[in-house]
Order: structure tokens, then C-alpha cells, then sequence
RNA sequence: CGGGAUGUAGCUCAACUGGUAGAGUGCCUGCUUUGGGAGCAGGUGGUCGCACGUUCGAAUCGUGUCAUCCCGACCA
């Protein structure tokens, strides 16, 4: 049993000031974790031990799915990440350094490269596959916002597991098979997940899925439609665009002086932001080219940047400069497309459904009514035709055009995703096949930090009082708390060391501390089950039972029931 | 990397117009108290983030720097 009194960590009255979200709050003031420079905190033993309890669920859900529980190095040479050509594609979030001998050495930030070179090491026939190597470790990844305590840190432990394949086909079943564990792992951590498409970059994949909590205080946007099932990452999210109908108008030349911004134009000109055209300009890095990019869009829409990005195959997409502008042709806050000069012109699927629309005239301070794409102008570039590059919002259609999206917020606390060949082509992780011919393996990987899933349980499960930690979960399964000392103290020891031989996890609080004081550090702590003993109660030789959770009523438990009802409670 | 804000006791925060550091809480001691963060008394605890400058004198003004938080950009 834990001793309160000699346990290591102290509750705090107040939130330090830094906290932000609930999950952060509470585990601070709860005494869980504490915060040792931006994006890196101690857990301490407390905290430690919910860890322990999360990882547990998912060691056991991993090991039902086949998977084998490996290490692999945190600190890795730098010629593995050149090989799978991420060296140079990621930016300084991956920390590079050099060792004793000047050997150019990183910070894993993620684990496929050193998964499949061993992986490649051991595989040569298919009747090896499929297989699934998973680990707890660390991660490295500076993070330019840490966030949210747990949330969002820049050193974490994250289950990752990875799966190789024979085919496609292999992958396809096993990944149903993780999709489905990674549901029980959440739901045991009293989590209902949401569960979205998102984007799988350039990455070599297909498909990919994320496990969200749905949260207000959530970084990731999520669009849903309840009537089709329909759920995305509104990066990637598909919708249907609204057309605006109408004849064809002659191009009318308008003086806006001033008026750059979809709004101001709008209203002086009298028209929705609908029935403008506006455009948006990006340097993009394409291959080892940065090229410029203006994506025309209806007023009302926003760009998505990841569509962009993966419509253009580019590493990265930024804000043009005005100079980058400029050098097109266009003119900053009056850009059109008619006119613009080199580059490339994307043309949102909403623009060739809209008649009529007032774009700018590429100087400043007039703008063009009744643009329409086709006759005065079309996409420039690659493309032949308009593309999807607009961020699907509440409210939009789902793609069938019948029904309208949600849009909610969410904390993402898990993702799947087909990887294909990717990794195992670039670092020769291949096999021989039954008809003899060499193959790259078909990998999938999956991914849950665990400290961010720890912050999430929290962040989903508290009160005004403190955490309330869900029955799979808790640091703790019994907290006792003796409102005395002496013999009653002695009687609660007892309890104790019966609750721990029939498996439970006590914590008994044997401070010689006012009763209050008792119970706010046991609401803060959150342990399902609170077990108290005072002078009144033990006279009937019976422990108070309070369970954490809203709602529930005091009732006494005679001493000799207590271990039954906390085994009917654990089982239940 | 842009925009905004903040750095004073372990924690949460005060300190006017520049005059040499305060409260609450925590911690230690004693007495009283004992069912929802007790009361009284005494005590502990701070190079006012750091550096330089202005000044007779700087927590306070200026410059620089570092750190932290929020918004945005970014996020295999």
C-alpha cells in the first residue's frame, strides 16, 4: 500500500498559472506531473502509475492482435533518416547532433526507419509474414508550440507499432484488426473515440485513420456527417460545393480604392463573399523547386493548405512574399487570375459552379465584376481542370449533396495508417515471394502517445473537484482514508492488506490531517473508491463508501464485506 | 517564424509619481481544534529572470537578452 504521508508529490490549491486545460489543471494541482522546461515535464509517482495502468491496456490489446513488443533506439545515425529521404524533407523539429567520432546522428521522432532496416534484417520469405513489431518509447520532436501540459510536449512515450505484409490485401485485413483494437483500447480507458479520415501527405499511404477525443479545447477540426456516417479531418474533408446559377454578364471594371479585404469589397459593391473571387498565394517546394502557386476560390470558402499540399505533391507550402507576388503579375489585395504570368493557378471545384463573380482587376484599387471561369480565364499549369483545395466548414454539404456536415473539435489520441511500400522499398526491406520474384514489404503502422492519452482521460473525465478516473485506468483502485489514528489507523492497514491480497491497489492516506483536507486530496486524486473510517462508522465496524463518480450516495460497508464489494465493483 | 502578453517567496499574486520588499497560501515550532482545504502566536522563505545604461538612488525608467504563456504559421 502507498502511505499518503510518505508519498512523493504534493496537491496544489491553485493551478499554476501556465495551465490552461482542465487535463492540465488538474493533473498540476493533483500533484501528477510538474513541468521542467517547455514541452518536457516529470510525471511523478502518481502519475506514473496511471501510466503504467493505460499501458497495460494497450500492451494487452497489442498483444491479442499478434503484435511483439521490441526497443528500438532512441538515438539513431542520420544515414538511416537519409535513406528514407526524411532527413532533408522534415525541418527542425528533428534534432540533429553529432556524435564523439562527428557521426551525424538524430533524435527519432518516429520509428519507421528503424523498424524496417530491422525488419529488413530478419526478412527474406513471405512465409515469415505478416508480422506486427510494437514498443513503448520515446520520441523526440521540437515541437515550435508545446502545449497543454500533457497535450502537446516535445519529449513523450508513444506506442508504435508496425506491420508488414505479403500484399495489400494482408495489410487490408490487418488494419481492420488495429482499427478495431485501437476502439477497445479507448473504450477501456473510458474514452469513446471519434474516429475520422485524415491525411495521409506524402507519406506513400493511402489510407489513414485518427482517434479523436472530441473536445472544445481540441488543435484538429473535425467534419461529420451523422446521416451518412461521412467523418474527416476537415484538412482532407470532402464536400460539395453550392453553385450560384446565372447568365453570363459582360466583365465590368469597378473602382474600389481601398478596399482589398472579401469583406470590405463585399459590402461596397453590395454582394455576398459568395459572389466574390479570391485569391490565395503559397510558395510551394515541389521536387528541389519552390514554385509559386495561387489558388482561386470563392469568397466564402478557405483554402486548405494540406489539399494544396497534396494536390501539388509538394514537401511544404508557405505565404507567398509580395515579391513572389508581384513577380506574377498580380497585384497584392486586387490578384486575379486573368493576367497572372507564370506559376501555377489552381481553380477550386467551387469556382466554374459560380456565375458572376467580382475578382480583382490586378490594380490597385479596382476590381473586376462578373468574372466566369471558362470564358475569361481557366487553370494554369499542371492541371487541366479545377481541383478540391477548400476546407469544408459547419454547415457545408456532405458530398452527395443531401445532407449538411457538423464541424467539432477534437484532441487526436491515436492514428492508423496503410503505409504501403514507402519505407520498405527505401531501405530493402523486401522478401521472396511464392512465384520467386523479390518484393518490398506492405507495412501499416500505428501510433498512440501514451502521456497525451493520459491527459485525455483526464481531460474527459473530471469535475469541479478534480480528476475522476475511469475504473481501467486508476492509479489506484482503493482509496482508504483513516479520519484518526491509533487503533483506527490500525484498522484501516488491515483492511488494506486484505484489499492488496486479493490483487488491489490501496492508497491509504495515514496523515494526521483534518478531515477536510482528507477529502479535497481525495477528490483532486480521483480514485474510484473511497473507502473513510472515523470514530462513528468504526463503531459498527463498517467503512464509509463513496465512489468518485457524480451522483453517487455515502452508504456504509461492513468490514468484512469490503473486499467482496470492491472485487463485484472492479468486475462490473 | 510573425502578433500579443508576462517574468517579484515553493505556488497564486500586490507594491502609486524612482526612495532600498509585501499579502495569501505552503513549509517549520507551540497551543487550541478535529467530518469538506481550521484558529491564534511565533518563525522560515526573494541577487525583484539576466546584462548594460540613466540616476544621489531602480522591482519601478531605457536598451538588449533570456525565459514563459496565449493567438497564428508549423505539426511523420
Amino acid at each position: 500500500m502507498q502511505l499518503v504521508s510518505k508519498m512523493f508529490g504534493r496537491t496544489l490549491r491553485e493551478a499554476p498559472s501556465d495551465a490552461e486545460m482542465a487535463c492540465h489543471v488538474w493533473l498540476a494541482r493533483a500533484g501528477l506531473i510538474r513541468r521542467l522546461a517547455t514541452g518536457l515535464y516529470a510525471v511523478q509517482p502518481m502519475g506514473h502509475k496511471a501510466l503504467k495502468r493505460i499501458e497495460a491496456v494497450i500492451r494487452q490489446e497489442m498483444e491479442a492482435i499478434d503484435g511483439q513488443e521490441l526497443s528500438l533506439p532512441l538515438v539513431q545515425p542520420a544515414e538511416l533518416w537519409e535513406k528514407s529521404g526524411r532527413y532533408n524533407l522534415i525541418g527542425s523539429e528533428l534534432v540533429r547532433f553529432k556524435d564523439r567520432g562527428q557521426h551525424p546522428m538524430v533524435l527519432a521522432m518516429t520509428h519507421e526507419e528503424a523498424v524496417t532496416q530491422v525488419a529488413s534484417e530478419e526478412l527474406s520469405s513471405h512465409r515469415q509474414l505478416p508480422f506486427m513489431l510494437w514498443q513503448f518509447q520515446l520520441k523526440f520532436r521540437d515541437e515550435p508550440r508545446a502545449r497543454g501540459g500533457l497535450i502537446r510536449v516535445r519529449e513523450f512515450t508513444m506506442k508504435d507499432a508496425y506491420s508488414f505484409h505479403k500484399d495489400q490485401e494482408c495489410l487490408d485485413e490487418y488494419y481492420q484488426r488495429a482499427y478495431d483494437a485501437y476502439v477497445r483500447i479507448f473504450r477501456r480507458c473510458g474514452i469513446e473515440p471519434v474516429i475520422v479520415q485524415s491525411d495521409t501527405g506524402i507519406m506513400g499511404g493511402k489510407v489513414a485513420h485518427e482517434f479523436m477525443l472530441q473536445s472544445p479545447m481540441g488543435e484538429d477540426s473535425l467534419i461529420l456527417c451523422p446521416e451518412t456516417g461521412y467523418s474527416a479531418n476537415a484538412e482532407i474533408a470532402v464536400f460539395a460545393r453550392e453553385g450560384i446559377p446565372g447568365e453570363e454578364l459582360p466583365m465590368e471594371r469597378v473602382a474600389t480604392p481601398g478596399k482589398s479585404s472579401i469583406d470590405d469589397v463585399a459590402k461596397l459593391l453590395g454582394v455576398e463573399a459568395r459572389n466574390t473571387l479570391k485569391m490565395v498565394m503559397y510558395g510551394a517546394e515541389i521536387g528541389d523547386k519552390t514554385e509559386f502557386v495561387a489558388v482561386a476560390i470563392r469568397g466564402d470558402l478557405d483554402v486548405s493548405e494540406t489539399k494544396v499540399k497534396n494536390a501539388l505533391k509538394a514537401r511544404v507550402v508557405f505565404a507567398a512574399t509580395d515579391d513572389m507576388i508581384r513577380a506574377a503579375g498580380l497585384v497584392p489585395g486586387y490578384a486575379s487570375p486573368i493576367g497572372m504570368k507564370g506559376g501555377i493557378l489552381l481553380v477550386d471545384l467551387s469556382v466554374p459552379v459560380s456565375a458572376n463573380l467580382v475578382a480583382g482587376a490586378n490594380e490597385a484599387g479596382f476590381h473586376v465584376k462578373n468574372v466566369n471561369y471558362g470564358r475569361d480565364f481557366t487553370v494554369a499549369g499542371p492541371f487541366s481542370e479545377p481541383v478540391d483545395v477548400a476546407q469544408a466548414a459547419e454547415g457545408h454539404l456532405e458530398i452527395n449533396g443531401v445532407h449538411r456536415l457538423k464541424a467539432v473539435r477534437g484532441i487526436e489520441i491515436g492514428n492508423i495508417f496503410k503505409l504501403g511500400t514507402k519505407f520498405s522499398e527505401a531501405l530493402g526491406c523486401t522478401f521472396q515471394a511464392e512465384d520467386k520474384t523479390t518484393r518490398p514489404a506492405v507495412m501499416g503502422c500505428y501510433g498512440i502517445g501514451v502521456g497525451r492519452l493520459l491527459a485525455s482521460v483526464v481531460e474527459d473525465s473530471h469535475d469541479d473537484n478534480g480528476i475522476v478516473w475511469p475504473k481501467e485506468v486508476t492509479p489506484y483502485h482503493v482509496h482508504l482514508v483513516a479520519l484518526g489514528q491509533g487503533e483506527l489507523l490500525d484498522d484501516c492497514v488491515k483492511l488494506a492488506k486484505e484489499l492488496e491480497a486479493a490483487g488491489f491497489e490501496v492508497l491509504l492516506d495515514d496523515r494526521d490531517e483534518r478531515p477536510g483536507v482528507k477529502f479535497k486530496d481525495a477528490d483532486l486524486w480521483g480514485i474510484p473508491v473511497r473507502l473513510a473510517l472515523g470514530g462513528k462508522s468504526r463503531e459498527q465496524g463498517a467503512f464509509e463508501w463513496k465512489e468518485r463518480k457524480a451522483g453517487s450516495e455515502m452508504r456504509l460497508v461492513k468490514a468484512t464485506e469490503i473486499v467482496e464489494q470492491v472485487e463485484a465493483f472492479y468486475k462490473g
